[in-house]
DNA sequence: ATAATAAGTTAGTTAAGCTAACTAAATGAT
DNA sequence: ATCATTTAGTTAGCTTAACTAACTTATTAT
């Protein structure tokens, strides 16, 4: 195969790659379901149990905005985490209509464990790659990882790293009015 | 190969990879959920549609292999298709037990047409990434498809390349007594 | 004081997945 | 030939996760 011409073809179809590329999430998601499901963890629980755990104290509509769903789908979410025993919330002091979500150490802990668990078939998966392959995957999860993140999505979340608790609410506000760059 | 190095971090944490895709996966397709919804074709209906067409005449059990879920999942799957006026069926003439599933000409159209439509808003922010981060995802995408295979499925599906029709089928069930129809 | 805005919640719908239990047809053994 | 088994698909009922619309409560602005 001529490289210059196989890769004109593919940097000349951004269609065909996004094609191919939504077909691969869909199909990867369908195998790892299983996998979720054994944990007692569904994917969504998953990703949002994670935002909690890394990001720190955050509230739900954070929580929304960092999971793109909308406030209901947020707050089923974190009754059914709650329910788990797996994150708890607690009124913000300042602005009462505000709810902080942190995990439990038993959220924290059943991420790290379940994660890898849940993540151990597709691991296993890419470790049986050739060499080549697999540094074809690593080079491109950045990429993906950026493509995932809609342009149209300022996320000013100072609150996001670890929060205090209280004191920053009013640091927080400040920023919720204005929104700077869009 | 410049750094060793960083290839060998690479390569040497599938688990880490498996992660960061797992991640992305969920977040691409929340990405394009909306725009899907805008088309009046689910992620799941438009994936099924897609083996129909480009798969040719397929069977429910086919489909369910293909997309990896469960019969009644194809069953109500098909059901929907169906109705949208975007396939239909046709019993086997020698196995009655047999459904075979086709693309109407309508759900030809809507697939080439709506699928490009779709998955437009990330083609369009794969053109917008530079070049070597297309290639990077370019190359990336076969390995993906290949992952998203189990490994535990053999599948020797010979039916789902285009199957004239009724032909094939005593091929595949060969030296079973034909069953006149009672 | 009152209007407007913001954060969450509740209610109700839809879609997509599953298992269990079923029907109908085909195959295999006696 | 009959009866048991296997196979293809369906039905019923459950769960999860998404949505919109309409609401409550709290805060902010006029």
């Amino acid at each position: 195969m001529g490289s210059k011409a196989r890769q004109a073809t593919l940097t000349a179809r951004p269609a065909l790659v996004a094609n191919r590329l939504h077909s691969a999430a869909i199909h990867l998601l369908r195998r790892l379901r299983t996998e979720d499901a054994a944990a007692g963890l569904s994917p969504s629980r998953l990703s949002a149990l994670s935002v909690v755990v890394f990001g720190g104290p955050v509230t739900l509509g954070d929580l929304a905005a960092a999971e793109q769903v909308r406030p209901p789908t947020i707050t089923r979410l974190v009754r059914e985490l709650e329910r788990q025993g797996l994150v708890f919330r607690e009124a913000d002091r300042e602005d009462r209509r505000v709810q902080w979500i942190r995990a439990t150490p038993k959220g924290q802990r059943l991420l790290r464990e379940g994660r890898a668990r849940r993540v151990q078939v597709l691991a296993a998966s890419v470790a049986d790659l050739a060499p080549e392959e697999q540094k074809a995957l690593a080079r491109a999860v950045p990429v993906l990882e950026r493509l995932t993140v809609p342009p149209s999505r300022p996320r000013p979340r100072e609150r996001l790293g670890g929060v205090p608790r209280t004191a920053t609410r009013s640091t927080a506000k400040q920023n919720r009015g204005p929104r700077p760059q869009s």
